[in-house]
DNA sequence: TTGAAAGCGCTAACAC
DNA sequence: GTGTTAGCGCTTTCAA
């Protein structure tokens, strides 16, 4: 009685203790189907509590119960394709341990450090890629157990690297077999600072004695990938096999070669990177270096939870994960 | 003094007040960067906090402060980029609104009613795709404001219908028009049942004097598609004409015409549904019935916002939005 | 079968 | 600038 809902004021345990007129313990007896109660106080509390649209409070709950665990994940943009197949692999990990995962996407946000805090807030433990610009960590990350995946060495937070030089190796000698022998590196970034995997590509070439060019893109997109092919083209026009920087910029070249009809692997092989399902999608199916995402996710969850237990520092954990080489038809 | 934190009990408030010696309010003080806090005492707290690791409990924030909201969002398995691109858009909906999204993967799961019943104790409001065997919801979503995307008219909860028989209509005249005689509809399912889609095809043709043939796959996936489509070559040799019931099934026709050479939109048009971003990464690029999937996470979402704030009811709303014919490369 | 009391971790409001 | 009090909504004792 003394406290009728409010309109916009959701209803509480007690008030629909008192619309029931029995007592809270009795209704949350009800609520969680414990024993201990008739059956018919049980119907009518139930009953009340549909009318009053009751809905237990998560935060009551979790403070007083065995708080549920959950791993907030920051991607990029779920519209490129890398990230859900790393989202799917993260959240079936963290299903398996009895985790539940939240999703922030950092892309077309507002304010993305207020996106990150406003996770770290809400998840006992972060993994991702929080685009903070490659230095200091988020303020809101302090003290906050964080998985950097695709981290570098002075990544802050715990990391998982990804390793790609081992099979770029691979990858140099097969596209070499394959007769390649004017290469060309589709990188991603601005000016002269390549990307790790592509310093890897440029390098291993050169060590075989057949040097690769290079040309960049702004942006890791299918249309950069397009629009890079094309000038990488006008630019060079003898190459004869292109390793793009990821699978996603890799079907854009291929887009650019049917277009302008260049066969692939006829006239040039193609090669991509992260061993996406979307490269099995185009014709003729992608050559990659494939991530296996399911180990990715392990490596990520198992060391955010390990940070969440003690068992790992927060600081400088590092596990790596190697690319593999998966040939296909483009090569 | 009276409780140092035991390992595996995580540090509180009055942890680290003790600590330092002050009070929890001061503690609070310090963690939140409020004002009426001398610099000193501040470093110190938040010296200590970090020495204990401490981190503040999110249940008893919530539950004294301003609730943050959490939208629900059930998917069925972000491997296929159907579902993807729709999390993309309800998770940039509901940031919009200052919404966290918690999302939940239906497929490998070992009990699905289990991770659906925690997904929904711990969001506010849920919406998706739970393959509850379409008929009785999900015993724990009682109660539970609810939101079934491609909902039917007798789907529990509110829901959003998606409707392709316009779309469809305007499709028929296409294929016409470029000249299918002997269109087929590739559709999923068993048996005899015709998903609505399938229907809403098998009629339009039906009417305009070109009946169609009708094919089924058991999933609707690339590799259903690509099986499905030989299989329909075999049994009907002459079709030139094939509409299928997903952009990624659709994936698949392309892949299994590309291995047997009939050339597309040549010797067969090809239609898929969605309007997925990977249409337009295969050659030819992919006619489709489109799905604007802002605008569906934006009805979503907005529904969902709606019966939490009960200016919706939690039974029976509907909001309808439509596939659009989309005209690209392959018919 | 039911109810009363205690307390989970935190912050707003109000002392001092 | 700092501490004290009260209370958020819930469940877990324990007592009736």
């Amino acid at each position: 009685m003394s406290r009728p809902p409010h309109r916009g004021r959701p209803a509480t345990i007690i008030d629909v203790a008192e619309a029931a007129g029995v007592s809270r313990q009795t209704v949350t007896r009800a609520m969680n189907d414990m024993p201990g109660i008739s059956r018919v106080t049980k119907e009518r509390v139930l009953e009340v509590a549909k009318e009053l649209s009751y809905r237990p409070s998560r935060y009551g709950r979790g403070l007083v119960g065995h708080s549920r665990r959950t791993i907030g994940l920051v991607v990029d943009d779920l519209t490129n394709p890398y990230y859900p197949q790393l989202a799917s692999a993260v959240v079936s990990s963290a299903t398996e341990r009895g985790w539940n995962v939240m999703l922030a996407q950092t892309a077309g946000a507002a304010d993305e450090a207020a996106l990150v805090a406003d996770l770290a807030a809400q998840a006992d433990v972060l993994i991702g890629y929080p685009r903070t610009a490659d230095g200091a960590p988020h303020d809101a990350l302090v003290g906050v157990p964080f998985v950097h995946v695709d981290a570098g060495p002075s990544t802050p937070g715990g990391g998982v690297e990804l390793d790609a030089t081992a099979a770029m190796e691979d990858l140099a000698d097969h596209l070499i077999e394959r007769g390649a022998r004017r290469p060309a590196l589709l990188d991603v970034g601005t000016g002269t600072v390549a990307t790790d995997r592509g310093r890897s590509f440029m390098r291993a070439m050169a060590t075989r004695g057949v040097p690769a060019v290079r040309q960049t893109c702004e942006l890791s997109t299918f249309g950069s990938g397009a629009s890079g092919a094309r000038a990488l083209l006008a630019a060079h026009p003898g190459v004869d096999a292109v390793m793009a920087f990821n699978d996603v910029m890799a079907c854009g070249v291929l887009r650019a070669m049917h277009e302008s009809g260049v066969e692939v692997p006829g006239q040039l092989r193609l090669a991509g990177c992260d061993g996406l399902d979307l490269g099995t999608v185009v014709h003729p199916a992608l050559t990659t270096l494939a991530l296996d995402m399911a180990e990715v996710a392990r490596a990520a969850v198992g060391m955010a939870l390990g940070m969440f237990e003690g068992t790992v520092p927060l600081e400088g954990y590092r596990t790596r994960v190697r690319h593999r080489l998966l040939v296909r038809s483009s090569t």
